[in-house]
DNA sequence: CTGAAAGCGCTTACAG
DNA sequence: CTGAAAGCGCTTACAG
């Protein structure tokens, strides 16, 4: 391995100078052209561990999401990935299934300087391990001190869902999700849903099937039983169905379908994310569309901001669209 | 930040013999008892980079992918990562969008110990860069010297999907793909697609859209130029249409659709991966699946073994099964 | 503007 | 079995 002493000994000068022009400070024109020109013929490149050891800086980045088979999350870390990679800054994912113990470990991390701040979508409580001087950007959730947090308009998201149910005749629509309960931006979904059906005269109900982040086969089959019930002689209670994730409302959609009721003929449903296989695919449900790229680019810089102690905004909230999969009228 | 000496302090021992608790050497239990205690009390984690620097490992691996939005390639990063974070290792993402010089910048950072290895999939020529004892997977691309390399059964693929058209009686079949022609198993695919055909009596073409690596919407549309071209008077000249992955079975599909063709009616599609939104949704099209699973982990069971120097097979190949998506009768 | 030197937090022969 | 010491490859005051 080439060495930051190896240079500098081919180009005739001290480590310092070597070290001064890797990181861009005052060089006599002559010597950076000579280490320049030895760095280039050894094929030397610096050695970031021992970098970071000493400037207790490492350009690496962690971001925790829950797994990356969600495509919301693939396409997120995707897209910081891209992000990050363009201002010289290396990824390391974290899936944490959800477990506190694997996010707890990452945030260890960004206090010891072996990362350099760290994005996070974390569903448990994780409250007292952050400091509020750490370069910490969450998504969707809020946290004490004074931590950042970027996520889509839910608010917006859940009002739209019940506007297209109030225009497309509705009588009475439900919100289905699970998921923590933590403060966050998510829990405004169900709220400006319902809230906005009411003053549309349209009757809304909530069903929330506890706190479990995943939608597991267990949580699935929990929604499957209570669909079952919500129909009587063939009829579904219900006429819009509005779900806490894409997900949930593919699960919905299969059930409702196996039951022989028709979608979007007796009743419409509208998921949240936005996902699709790729960009070419159709949506596989009506859904609301979260900004994903601009989340993404929106948190790499607020984390960078962050690293670098300039000031930032601590709520972001993006707008969401309405996008149709053919699971509304 | 709590170090080793600090722990030593604590314990009233030498940050040596700390250093070989942290290690797992041998230390008189006594000691070992006293130095944990202190580990404990004041929340002692080791500084990986510090480790790295003197140790040359640390633990941290990374994979290069193309991108994260194709979710086969998510679903291989999701399992890798979990793999190795079961046997405490960290994970770098790098989407090099086949660009050469992203993927070349991480097999540099591999051989400067910057990470402990590499698992990669990689589309462009980067043959002379890798050296022989580095620890690196590759998959589904040949490299020289004796890089290993894991896939699923191209050829196999290639044959089910014959099969499956040849027993409901197609007459006439394409191929159609684009990518890299440089060595691996994917272009087996093709070839015993072909071959299976014809020693099945059924007539069948290959039609290559170029190298370029991913589907970009010029060359989407090159396909779908390419298909308008194949119908003449509303009938389509194939009816069995194998593509290479199946976002070119997506793009198919719609297309024909677009156009009137009945699929599966007139014309049969079969796609490559097996992806689907998470693991509830319907397959899109029918296609021939790649164990993704068994692929991360035998990816990282290699890899480790490379890493401790460990003997392994050069060439692993997975089996794969066809799967049902409503394009196939 | 540059060099010599200390030190970042570890590991690892080497004595004892 | 343990401690003292050297050294991994860098950066950064500090003299000059």
């Amino acid at each position: 391995m080439v060495t930051i002493k190896d240079v500098a000994a081919d180009a005739g000068v001290s480590v310092g100078t070597v070290s001064k022009v890797l990181n861009n400070m005052y060089v006599k024109a002559d010597n950076r052209r000579r280490v320049e020109e030895s760095i280039h013929k050894l094929g030397y490149q610096v050695n970031t561990y021992a970098r970071g050891l000493k400037a207790q800086q490492t350009f690496t980045v962690a971001i925790i999401v829950p797994d990356l088979i969600n495509p919301f999350f693939a396409l997120l870390v995707n897209y910081v990935e891209q992000v990050l990679a363009a201002v010289g800054y290396k990824l390391l994912v974290c899936n944490s299934h959800c477990n506190a113990d694997r996010e707890l470990a990452y945030i260890n991390m960004a206090k010891q300087n072996k990362v350099d701040g760290l994005i996070a979508v974390t569903y448990s409580n994780t409250d007292e391990y952050l400091e509020a001087d750490m370069p910490f950007v969450s998504i969707d959730r809020h946290f004490k001190h004074q931590i950042c947090c970027v996520s889509s308009d839910n608010e917006m998201g859940g009002r739209l869902a019940a506007e297209k149910f109030i225009s497309t005749g509705c009588r009475n629509v439900i919100y289905i999700r699970n998921g923590s309960n933590l403060e966050g931006e998510t829990l405004k979904r169900g709220k400006a849903f319902v809230d906005t059906c009411m003053q549309g005269g349209v009757e809304a109900t909530r069903m929330d099937f506890g706190e479990e982040t995943t939608l597991s086969k267990q949580q699935m089959n929990k929604i499957i039983s209570f669909l079952e019930q919500c129909v009587k002689n063939g009829s579904m209670m219900y006429d819009g169905i509005f779900t806490s994730s894409d997900v949930h409302a593919i699960v919905v959609l299969k059930q409702l379908t196996e039951m022989g009721i028709r979608v979007p003929g007796d009743v419409q449903i509208i998921g949240y994310d936005g996902m699709r296989i790729l960009n070419v695919g159709d949506y596989p449900v009506s859904s609301i569309a979260q900004p994903v790229k601009e989340m993404a680019v929106t948190c790499v810089d607020t984390l960078i901001k962050l690293i670098e102690k300039k000031p930032v905004e601590r709520r972001i909230i993006l707008p969401v669209t309405f996008v149709e999969g053919g699971t509304t009228r």
